[in-house]
DNA sequence: TAGACGTGGTT
DNA sequence: TAACCAAGTCT
């Protein structure tokens, strides 16, 4: 092999790396994670949707829970929505779960109750898109795909120097080409697994490799020290800070708090909070309230904060007297809540609430 | 295609 | 702290 040059032509080199890496991952792999178990479709599908933009440690003890409630796919073909939120409280993404479900209703209806084995036919499903769909197909039914994570692009992107920008997706294809040839024809879902644990690992993404790992003869960036300008990316999103005031009204016999449902489409959809009133600023919202609550308590000294990928929300309590209906409002017992499933947002919102009454 | 979509952890 | 990262997909 000749320092500095790309390798993946060599048939000889490619066997190489192979051989290396499967090694390593028997060695050194996270064998012990719930979802490796068991390489049924179901099991994989259920972790891999779970893991999406969301960590290891996390995942596990809700992979547990789900897997138990909902042991089959025609389990949770079959499921009530509410259970599934339950599920999928405080994990992000709701959308996720919901796709699941209209995925498993696909598998039992257009495939008669059996997963699709190929990456192409596992793309039909809803929420499975080309990583997820790969991810399957070879851990489940070995077929020979790369599945393209993050971590795949990473490890890649400075095993062979490329520079195609990964936050844009027809970079994706640039990539596949790359790495399809290198999968493992054997174990194609070791290899995409060793791949990520790879990249969670030797090559996370602040680790620079050292001399002594088994993939430094590999890493073209780290032979000329430019291992940390991979992967190439190019968006960045900004965050937009956002003012609530959070209306907690009470019923008239104290029992019950008022609660309203975000609409159907977009952040948090279809769950319930408190009522809240947005405030272009800060300095606006004890005015803002008041004009329209006279009576108005604050309740909190310190504003509520919740950080989405894309906004900042600072939440202000506020309790509030009404005099007549509020369309929107319903008033529930704090047993009715708890029955309810619940985002993180509105669980701090809570815990802020009970604190300061 | 760029932006929306949650949450928790790290720097 | 604000920004960035973590097993992506949908519109």
């Amino acid at each position: 092999m000749t320092a500095f040059s790309d390798w993946s032509e060599s048939r000889e080199t490619v066997a190489d790396f192979r051989k290396t890496l499967l090694d390593w991952y028997d060695e050194s792999g996270r064998t012990h994670l719930p979802w490796r178990e068991n390489t049924d479709a179901y099991h994989v599908w259920v972790s891999e949707i779970m893991l999406q933009q969301t960590q290891v440690e996390t995942v596990i003890p809700y992979y547990e829970r789900f897997l138990f409630a909902l042991p089959t796919v025609a389990d949770l073909a079959v499921a009530d929505e509410e259970l599934l939120l339950k599920l999928w409280s405080g994990l992000g993404y709701y959308s996720r779960v919901r796709n699941m479900q209209k995925a498993a209703q696909q598998v039992m209806i257009d495939f008669s109750g059996q997963f699709p084995r190929t990456a192409k036919d596992l793309q039909k499903l809803a929420g499975i898109g080309p990583y997820t769909a790969a991810a399957i197909a070879s851990i489940s039914f070995h077929e020979v795909v790369p599945a393209l994570d993050g971590n795949m692009f990473r490890v890649f992107s400075r095993l062979l120097k490329i520079t195609a920008d990964i936050a844009l997706p027809k970079s994706r294809q640039i990539f596949y080409d790359k790495i399809a040839p290198i999968v493992d024809p054997v174990r194609p879902g070791d290899f995409n697994q060793a791949i990520m644990d790879l990249g969670t690992s030797l090559m996370a993404a602040k680790t620079k490799t050292t001399a002594e790992s088994p993939f430094a003869r590999f890493n073209l960036s780290f032979k000329d020290g430019t291992e940390l300008d991979f992967p190439v990316k190019s968006k960045k999103v900004k965050q937009v800070q956002r003012f609530y005031a959070a209306l907690v009204s009470e019923s008239d016999d104290g029992a019950r708090f008022a609660y309203t449902q975000r609409p159907t489409t977009g952040l948090l959809a279809d769950f319930w909070t408190f009522p809240l009133l947005e405030f272009t600023s800060w300095d606006d919202i004890y005015e803002g309230v008041a004009a329209i609550y006279p009576t108005a308590q604050q309740l909190t000294i310190k504003p509520v904060t919740h950080i989405f990928t894309h906004q900042k929300w600072q939440i202000m309590l506020v309790k509030v007297e009404t005099h007549g209906s509020h369309k929107n409002w319903t008033y529930f017992s704090d047993e009715d809540y708890e029955k309810m499933p619940q985002t993180t947002l509105q669980v701090k919102l809570q815990a802020a609430l009970k604190e300061n009454l």
